[in-house]
DNA sequence: TAATTATATTGCAATATTACGATATGTTTT
DNA sequence: AAAACATATCGTAATATTGCAATATAATTA
């Protein structure tokens, strides 16, 4: 149906399968990337950056901020964004948590 | 067009985004989740555990395996699936370097 | 070997995502 | 105020995803 169920999953795994989800698509970790390498803020050298049309752009960032991932101000015409650090840490501490469980109980059959 | 444009993206973030993508649905972080539950490697309990038709189950442990993120082993009559911990460890070290990264440059302006 | 159990595959309907042209909105510059 | 720039929104086409019933496949048990 294309329709996820969410009534029996937790709210972590709600939550998370949401904002990983936002990440799991080349251009929106292109423009985490991007973000992540000019030291400042950057706007729309986006749309330079990245080979798409300015009204995808537009959408992509609307949906990393959509689930917290990047923050946007306002800066006169044009507008800065950033990444929003506690939220990328959120998911590093699941998928540290992961791996020291995964290392707690090796016994792994595969 | 629902067909995402990949020719001008890294090599590393299409990997990744596939890998992160495959995490990016709550019934699939909920097999993963029991997965890591479960000491030993489970098959289809997770049928009885998450309540999605066995077909569907099957579908997403097939996206899941297709990104390497879980192993199947034939056991008799049913599958054994487990994690992969090395791929697990990828996108654990993805993250990390990425808040490492941030940590060293503290100029955000938002 | 027939019935049962475990899993995968097929086919399909409903919905979501991706991408973009056209257009709207708001700001700065002239 | 008009032109130019920066960004968002709308509408829409193409494609992908989600979920499941029906069915296939393969191993196990009776």
């Amino acid at each position: 149906m294309g329709v996820t169920k969410t009534e029996f999953y937790t709210e972590e795994q709600i939550a998370f399968s949401t904002i990983i989800k936002a990440l799991g698509h080349p251009a929106r970790l292109a423009i985490i990337d991007h973000l992540l390498k000019v030291n400042s803020c950057i706007c729309n050298d986006l749309v330079n950056e990245i080979q798409l049309a300015q009204p995808t752009i537009s959408q992509h960032l609307k949906e990393l901020k959509n689930v917290g991932l990047i923050k946007g101000n306002i800066e006169g015409a044009s507008i800065c964004y950033c990444i929003d650090e506690k939220v990328i840490a959120k998911v590093q501490n699941y998928f540290n948590r992961f791996v020291e469980v995964l290392n707690s109980k090796k016994s792994n059959c595969c």
